[in-house]
DNA sequence: CGTCTTCTTGAGCCACTTCAAGGTAAGTGG
DNA sequence: CCACTTACCTTGAAGTGGCTCAAGAAGACG
């Protein structure tokens, strides 16, 4: 957890991200140490104090929550360049755990909340990022209404768009991964994705490697 | 709509509402006319620029988006002292409408977004605002990876929790209302009141006022 | 009182879940 | 390099919760 020289990762692929909010958490004196998280490993737990604004700088990232009786349900997942752990008042509501192996970029949120306060254009940043997350958070409760079809469809397209620009879509996270944040079993991801693959709307390179050979298809289900 | 006095309403039940945003919907510089919106009428559709926030004087709002298939989806719906509208860009995603016959605060976005880069603490106000629309949202995608009884159930304590305290939940809207944003069927709304109230968990007061006999049981599916 | 809308109830069906078994891939130690 | 282990993924068969279709009951309103 040694602090280290602040490189900025390549933006988000969709350029989601707000110019001066980035600006801030390149700032010099706003700048934290840029963490290791092991895959699989909790960056924070819900109900914790929320002391500081994450930032991915390589690797992927779920918030989650853990039903009483055992279910669990992912919020949403971040990537290179997304900002996470934003929170209302001082505490987290979700947990965040390591997809895969990462690098997290750590801002204490009292500096953000202060900077936001002094310069009204960082306010501005904050606020659109927290509209961000919110529509994301919208389009999810959208997605949760729909057929398992839909559903996958709907997730590849969001992966495709988010993730850099490649041949294949790389899934970092499990089928339970997948599921959890759809709504569904893991039979019935893994059932869907070999339907869509019968229909040569997508094509499995391996478990987590996934072509989409005919997107308009998915964005007919999507729609 | 004609201008008129403001006269601001009790706030919200739950006490939520930020007072420095409050005071800016009721600022005399800020304040826009109380408009009157009949029973089901569009207050603005989706796809609209978002030239207004809006605030619930009297009556509900349920946002909502129309799917090309004909479902619908409802996002939330707002209530006496509540805010609506806020998008990030200058164009809103959902479409909103008057449950009932309301009295509708209307505010220049425009005014809100210069008035939160001059005082901080309205900015601030603005984005503890957006950051409640997001917890809503975010626990309303929890909502919809649940049982029937227990999506039934929250939602019956959500209305108890942010409507005027009363012996009796008032419910405003339709069993369609309800169907929408639950992510069900109006018949299965309508089978999960009954069984409620078979369980003397509730009581059915006529179609539209229930009374939560045994709370308890709700917060234990709610759970 | 009749009409229209809204709500409730019933019966059958289907998409997704549950339960169970087998396959695949990556890692580990011999 | 190969046997063994472990984690993960796929597939099948049966079960079920909520949906669909259909009819009737209860209010609301002129």
């Amino acid at each position: 957890m040694s602090a280290q020289p602040i490189t900025l990762p390549r933006p988000a692929a969709n350029g989601r991200s707000c110019a001066k909010f980035d600006c801030l958490f390149g700032a010099p004196e706003l700048s934290g140490p840029s963490v290791p998280f092991e895959r699989n490993s909790e960056i924070y737990g819900e109900g914790e104090p929320a002391d500081y604004v994450y930032k991915v700088i390589r690797g992927a990232v779920r918030t989650c929550k853990n039903l009483s009786d055992g279910r669990r349900q992912i919020n949403g997942f971040y990537f290179a360049g997304d900002i996470f752990g934003l929170e209302g008042d001082g505490e987290h509501a979700w947990s965040a755990e390591a997809v895969v192996n990462c690098k997290i970029l750590m801002v204490k949120r009292s500096l953000v909340m202060s900077a936001s306060q002094r310069d009204a254009e960082v306010g501005h940043g904050l606020w659109a990022a927290t509209v961000q997350e919110l529509q994301r958070a919208q389009n999810h409760a959208l997605l949760l209404i729909k057929s398992a079809q839909e559903r996958v469809a709907t997730f590849l397209l969001e992966l495709a768009h988010r993730l850099p620009c490649s041949s294949a879509v790389d899934l970092m996270m499990s089928r339970q991964d997948i599921a959890d944040y759809l709504g569904l079993t893991i039979e019935t991801v893994s059932r869907t994705l070999t339907q869509l693959q019968g229909t040569s709307t997508i094509e499995l390179l391996g478990a987590r490697r996934i072509v989409l050979r005919n997107p308009s298809v998915l964005d007919t289900l999507n729609s």
